[in-house]
DNA sequence: GGGAAAATTTGTAACGATATAGATGAGGCT
DNA sequence: AGCCTCATCTATATCGTTACAAATTTTCCC
């Protein structure tokens, strides 16, 4: 068997030198530990354990010469032994092309992750197979010790999942259920509201907005703040129909240069997602509709690339960063233990 | 230790009904297998593997066994047995904030390991460490069975390194190294060679090409071809001075705006990314200087994002999604086995 | 039917860590 | 001295899997 062979060949690897100080050859074990100190297994793990009934002088000889050596406890025995994983599972949808999304959030996992013990696993949740799939196998395998999910939405069936079996995770967004569960979420209503009213103050009559599929809560909120501000100003507006901020960006361009193309056109825009945003901008471009005069446009922004758009657009910024580190640090909150739900859930502010 | 707990506590979850034909209670492992067919651990281990000196009766009937409880091979016991990890390690710098650009070549990496046994982990390569340090310490502690990672040097340490250990990689990007190593590129050469070509086609008469920073190879190959087509054609051109593309875009821009403002100001422009690019327009525009008139743009497309953009730009599509599936399969077919070197090299043609 | 060869199955140990229970030795008290 | 307590350290078993060597059963041939 070739896998069989890789594995010997993994072990074995070794290059002419021997071990020098740095410990370049075998790697390093307790058992390693335990002979440079003369100390028992045992005693070297709770040592290093920083078990109090270990001497105090113990402790910090063995943690010295386990720093010398370079050694690290090995991830497959631990997790072994005691169930624990040490990974963070990121459940991604490699369907979603929303650009940058990803990779801010993954970028503020990251960080919050950072000097923890925990690695980061990306698992891909293929579009064909039901959402709630990824969840229940990382669950049920503990290919994990906490989830971090994405689109969440109002009746979500792996916040329910995941409840019911006190399982550590946190999630994009929130949703409408009974029970108060771990989130990191956008204010959304917040979002289309003071989109909305801006619009309105820049002399926008009609205003519509670009919603995210109806399945996730945060079109809901979006929905809802909008209404809020329109019928607060009493301006006209539409939702539009047949595509949303998931479409193909050249789809929701066909949609808008359509509409834009009829009577009663909106005159102003929300758009939830940067792609959208310009696909309002061209066409505009391509009706020969000046921005800010025939057609105004509030853009949720989540990167800098706004920063490089000409003409300028009025945005307000969501940092998908900040939410990511968010979530890393409070699911690690969650994995130390039972803690309040209030300090497990988090609302970013427009 | 509360550690400990939430161990037990996932290790016994279990809801009110017993195991049902889909198996909810207990994990099911080899012994599980071993007591339902009445055979022995081993022997099940073996008819898994298909191993030939087991009845192929008894292969099969294993398997039915297995996959009737939904068995999976714990990855922890495997990893300590074999020393094999089933990961590949995509080392990644969070500081990077090129739009997108990690999350299509995540997408690729991911359908690429769609169906193995292998997880994608993302490993941040923090700036304020060598570039070289995460990769040791993959190496070192057996992290990965396999390594990715990008931005590629002519002389690029981790490529030595790895190489020296026998280590299974892939870069994304070419070194300058006498051994031939795994790699996965892009024809910079050629893109800038056919994007100088296009616009002087179009009538520009003095070029500028905004490159990475030198420090990596494919900025010596966008070099190259800039020049050989400068050179053949004998008109005008520079290089920007003092940003690189990895520089933020509104000092990207902030330079252009400058230089549009000079005399002898370049009227071709070659951006290796899309944000550039827009840094480009956005200099015109605010410069009121009319693009594809007084101002030419050939940029590299690497998402959707040039299709909403007005007016049209003149792009080449570069596509990372496909050099991340490339990626992982090159690298997967290396750590099956050594294979040819010129096997495990790809360069995706402009 | 006896015995060797082939086919099939099994026991044991090990990977590296840790939970549990137990061992050792020093010192205090009577 | 004898007994007990406390502080410190250690032996054993175990997690789930697989390499290796060995045991068992079946098959085949004379």
């Amino acid at each position: 068997m070739s896998l069989e062979d890789l594995g010997d060949k993994g072990r074995r690897a070794k290059s002419g030198r021997a071990a020098a100080k740095s410990g370049v050859g075998a790697k390093p074990t307790l058992k390693t530990i335990a002979e440079l100190t003369g100390l028992a297994v045992t005693t070297v793990s709770h040592a290093l354990a920083d078990a109090p009934q270990i001497a105090l002088e113990t402790r910090q000889r063995v943690r010295k010469v386990a720093a010398d050596i370079g050694y690290l406890p090995d991830r497959a025995a631990q997790r072994l032994r005691t169930g624990r994983t040490n990974v963070i599972s990121l459940v991604l949808d490699p369907h979603e092309e929303i650009l940058g999304y990803a990779t801010s959030m993954i970028n503020g996992l990251t960080e919050a992750l950072r000097g923890t013990a925990y690695h980061l696993v990306i698992t891909p949740h293929f579009s064909d197979t039901p959402q709630i799939e990824p969840v229940r196998h990382i669950m049920r395998n503990r290919m994990a010790d906490g989830i971090v999910f994405t689109r969440t939405e109002p009746a979500d069936e792996r916040v329910k999942l995941l409840m019911e079996n006190n399982f550590p995770f946190i999630c994009h967004g929130r949703t409408e259920l009974a029970t108060a569960h771990p989130y990191v979420d956008y204010d959304n209503y917040s979002f289309a509201y003071h989109a909305a009213k801006k619009l309105i103050a820049t002399g926008a009559r009609k205003l519509s907005i670009i919603l995210p599929p109806e399945r996730f809560t945060f079109a809901h909120h979006l929905k809802h703040g909008f209404m809020t501000a329109v019928r607060e100003e009493g301006v006209g507006f539409e939702i539009a129909k047949g595509v949303t901020l998931d479409s193909k960006s050249d789809d929701i361009r066909d949609y808008l240069f359509r509409r834009m193309g009829e009577p009663e056109r909106p005159d102003g825009y929300i758009c939830g997602g940067e792609v959208s945003a310009l696909a309002v901008m061209a066409s505009a471009y391509d009706h020969r509709l000046e921005l800010g005069r025939d057609i105004r446009l509030v853009a949720k922004q989540t990167s800098g690339l706004f920063d490089q758009i000409r003409p300028r657009v009025e945005t307000i910024y969501e940092d998908l960063a900040e939410a990511g580190f968010l979530m890393g640090k409070l699911l690690l909150k969650r994995i130390a233990g039972p803690a309040p739900i209030q300090e497990l859930q988090a609302l970013q502010t427009v």
